[in-house]
RNA sequence: GCCCCCGUUGUCUAGCGGCCCAGGACGUGGCCCUCUCAAGGCCAAAACACGAGUUCGAAUCUCGUCGGGGGCACCA
């Protein structure tokens, strides 16, 4: 059995909470569970010009709308506060002058203007945008003379100029890179408030944090981490770098653009659009925990206790992937049909209602049981299973008109159905469909044909549930009304 | 441009030197079931990027090539 961990989940509150960040927060999830260890939420809002209003709740919304929980975080407390970057500015900076003090990092007084110009000439030059070292060797005397004095200034990671650097990826092995082709990086801002670079080490280090999980966008800056965590000579939590996910053409990682793109064509990357858009919570979990990975050679519907049991970070996949929404239409379809009855009836009512239909215990419970295997969203009940709920329906009245029938043979065929049906009291389907199927018969047609016809009298639509057994849903009176509101339909057409 | 990572069917993946003329799932096509649509069942097409090695033997190890992705901010 593995030891238990600690792990975070540590987002930025800067926009809605997409796919990538909730499978992270699933796998911080399902390794903390899974060992018996801890798991802790931070907020990683450092950057103050970034910061989205609601954004974080957004997360917490999510978070617990996934079904994952943690043990420690802004809204929670715990041992290791602060919880939120914003809090610990005073943290970072006595680590950074730590550095300072052991010549492992220093003030950098040059502006942004000037940082700017420097880029902006090495990049007509072709040379990597790097920083010059201006102020890597000014005397330690001057340096603390002009930051006394309160000299504008950031502070910067004295990073080795020979040499290499290497750290262990878990998926990937070593990750080597040539410190030459590192740079000075920023530490702490000259607002005084510490980067990612900075924070995310010393927080993951008073955390007690034993495994970072993150995106791997972060893995060419992992020698960074590794010699800042070093420097303070810190021993390395376990890194892993989660796969990208890649937009569902295979073409370029999913951003921000794109899934407003997506949004207008019907998919989000956004959790929370996801969830107004019917799809379950365990659906989505067990869709995004698919995506890279892999927890059986033959089996893919799992639920989250299930994963738990099962995870494991060897299963992991260093490529990249490419999202299918197909794949989430799969699962939320398998998790609906899945669900008993009563807990879709539930899921159902809010939907319903949103639509503006008052769906009513019994009746709504029926109505579910006859939508459940139809559908992939439990939006798609309101499409499928409205006319349940409408006090008229509106057929199209070529829909009325039976395959290879006249308008006129169609009313009559409506009338000797509804006539059968009206000398008969409340519908059984056992009883009544054969007699609908003599019927039929009898009249020369295909019994298709006639329940083709009743179907969209009935319903409204071609497509619908079961026309029997929504029969006995609607009741007797109704789909006699509609019977003979088509057949009246009919009728005025052909004059 | 520089640095790093990745490379099994259209997509997500299993595979970690012989069990593989490559398994599962989504999607696609066909059949069955059937009052529509689904669901379900059965079947099919579909992949080890390429080239050199290493080895008795390679999807699995090494190197190169070519693809793809990520990163190069006083963002995270």
């Amino acid at each position: 059995m593995t030891e238990p961990v600690c792990v975070r989940f540590a987002p930025s509150p800067t926009g809605h909470m997409h796919i990538g960040s909730a499978r992270t927060a699933l796998y911080d999830y399902l390794l903390a569970r899974k060992t018996g260890g801890r798991f802790i939420l931070r907020i990683e809002d450092t950057d103050q010009k970034r910061l989205i209003p609601g954004a974080e709740q957004e997360i917490i919304d999510g978070l617990h709308w996934l079904g994952l929980d943690w043990d420690e975080g802004p809204d929670k407390g715990g041992p290791h506060g602060p919880y939120r970057q914003s809090l610990a500015k005073e943290i970072y900076l006595e680590h950074a002058r730590q550095l300072i003090a052991n010549d492992r990092a220093y003030p950098c007084f040059c502006t942004s203007e000037r940082l700017a110009a420097l880029r902006e000439s090495q990049r007509q030059r072709k040379e990597n945008p790097r920083y010059d070292g201006t102020c890597r060797n000014l005397p330690p005397s001057e340096a603390a003379r002009r930051m006394a004095a309160g000299e504008t200034h950031v502070i910067r990671f004295k990073t080795p100029k020979e040499g290499s650097t290497a750290a262990v990826d878990l998926l990937r092995g070593e990750i080597r890179v040539e410190n030459g082709t590192l740079d000075d990086f920023i530490l702490v801002k000259s607002d005084g408030l510490a980067l990612y670079h900075l924070a995310a080490m010393v927080d993951d280090n008073r955390m007690g944090v034993t495994h970072v999980l993150r995106g791997a966008e972060w893995l060419s800056t992992l020698p960074l981490h590794a010699l800042v965590v070093r420097a303070f000579g810190w021993r390395e939590p376990v890194w892993c770098h989660l796969s990208v996910f890649l937009k569902p053409s295979g073409k370029g990682k999913m951003s921000k653009r794109d899934s407003a793109q997506t949004a207008t064509e019907g998919h989000s990357i956004f959790i929370r659009d996801l969830r107004e858009e019917g799809y379950l919570p365990e659906a989505i979990v067990n869709w995004i925990a698919l995506m890279g990975a892999s927890f059986d050679e033959t089996e893919d519907v799992f639920s989250l206790e299930e994963l738990v049991r099962r995870f494991d970070l060897k299963h992991l996949n260093p490529s990249p992937a490419a999202i299918s929404y197909e794949k989430a239409d799969h699962f939320n379809g398998t998790h609906i049909r899945l669900l008993s009855v009563e807990d879709l009836t539930a899921l159902l009512k809010p939907v319903f209602e949103k639509a503006g239909y008052a769906a009513d215990g019994e009746r709504l419970r029926k109505v579910a049981a006859a939508v459940q295997v139809r559908i992939v969203t439990l939006d798609d009940a309101v499409a499928m299973g409205g006319f349940f709920f409408h006090d008229e329906v509106h057929p199209e009245a070529h829909d009325l008109v039976g395959k290879g029938l006249t308008t006129a043979q169609s009313a009559d065929a409506l009338r000797a159905a509804r006539e059968l049906l009206a000398a008969e009291p409340e519908f059984e389907s056992a009883k009544d469909e054969a007699a609908l199927r003599a019927l039929a018969e009898r009249l020369g047609y295909k019994p298709g044909v006639l329940f083709g016809m009743m179907r969209a009298a009935i319903t409204g639509q071609t497509v619908s549930p079961p026309l029997f057994a929504s029969m006995e849903i609607i009741g007797r009176k109704t789909y006699l009304a509609r019977l003979e509101a088509a057949e009246e339909l009919l009728r005025k057409m052909v004059g």
